[in-house]
DNA sequence: TTGTATGTAAACAAATTGTAAACAAAATTA
DNA sequence: TAATTTTGTTTACAATTTGTTTACATACAA
């Protein structure tokens, strides 16, 4: 569950975000101010953190500048809230090293949305691009596969069928996780076309690398 | 991280550009005229500058200019910003030393989409200025190319072609990659050209140097 | 055993790529 | 400048690979 530090000194838009970013199922700490900002930002490590541009004590540029100073924070991630659209300040918020910012008056779904967008790029961003599992290896990056060294070339579906059961070995796949990932979701094929390509890979890579569970699906082999 | 400097006298456009290119993730200075950004440039050694071409103050092609004596910033890359489609200023904007240039009005996504893509080209064109891969050897200096120590002509896009694929040897490119590494961002030919370029490369190199990833791209053989 | 789920070979369908030849554009040469 | 050569692009179709289904065999659990 992600963590999100929201710091804000007026307590009704703390309170306000705090209720719309829980719905949505983000594990919230607050603080009033810059400083407490700070302190809570070692404490938590939060994944993204809110923050007001004008507040008490230490405004929202310079605790984003402090929490930049540490290298372990230093890729956290930063969104504003910031007065009016017209107002650029935006542009110091951004130079400052936030990585977005929300004008005020705050619609609940905007800032669902852009919190969501921000924390999906960053995932995107910090994707592993290379699987190794045994004796096989998958890199997304190239597009290859070998298997003991030796380069395989795999069809795209049965490259994609790889790619998802050796991102979490030992998990089993259902037809449905399996439908829904290699072939995505309004595209229906017969339960045999899964099968087919499961044993095309089977026969690439060594027998009982991929395993069957009965009336489940499939996964690899711990 | 990339460091991107965006030179523009218009408030408006300085924080439309700056928001959109800060979202992709991307460090982001800012100047509101040419001196100023002559200035910031030495200061933050940006990767890219995004500068208008009107201004006041120095104008963006004074400014390039000036940037391009400093040999330090020799190669820095530049892209513009220019009125509108129809007008003449694109062709002293690229005498001027600009790389790339973008019209008015500005589409986010378009201009995200360049900006990506002129950093990965230069990524390329700045890794190495010799490759050796096999019995191939290809000078990006001399623009010539040797196959078993034998010099072999190639015409530019086959340079280009082979050039992009020999520097990630067994990482597939696909025709998307391709096309915009080779043939820029905004030139679309069809698909069957560069399966004829791919196949005048086999001809003049041995044959199975080049293999299809069929459904995805090309790639040398590791 | 019986019924259900999976394995598999083979047939078929669809998509992708290879290629020769024609055409177009650009560069070179006379 | 015109003629020639080289380079780049497209077309139309052939060849190949990949993806899907079918029909049936087999395995397995109740």
């Amino acid at each position: 569950m992600k963590k999100i530090l929201i710091v804000d000194d007026e307590p009704d838009i703390l309170e306000f975000l705090s209720y719309n970013l829980q719905k949505e199922g983000f594990k919230i700490y607050t603080a009033s101010d810059g400083k407490i900002g700070l302190e809570k930002t070692n404490k938590y490590k939060p994944d993204l953190i809110i923050a007001d541009v004008m507040m008490p004590n230490m405004d929202g540029i310079e605790m984003c500048e402090k929490i930049r100073l540490n290298k372990d924070f230093d890729s956290v991630l930063i969104l504003f809230l910031t007065a009016r659209s017209e107002d650029y300040t935006h542009i110091a918020v951004l130079e400052s090293g936030a990585d977005d910012f929300i004008s005020k008056p705050i619609k609940p779904k905007l800032l669902v949305s852009k919190v969501k967008s921000i924390l999906r790029r960053f995932e995107i961003d910090n994707k592993k691009t290379f699987y190794c599992h045994k004796e096989v290896e998958l890199d997304i990056a190239k597009h290859c596969v070998k298997i003991n060294g030796k380069d395989v070339p795999f069809a795209r579906k049965e490259f994609d069928l790889l790619k998802l059961l050796i991102s979490t070995p030992g998990k089993v796949f259902t037809r449905g996780d399996i439908l829904e990932q290699v072939w995505g979701t309004d595209i229906y094929v017969g339960d045999r076309t899964i099968d087919v390509h499961i044993n095309r890979l089977r026969d690439k890579i060594y027998q009982d690398y991929i395993k069957t569970i009965k009336g489940i699906g499939y996964k690899l082999t711990d």
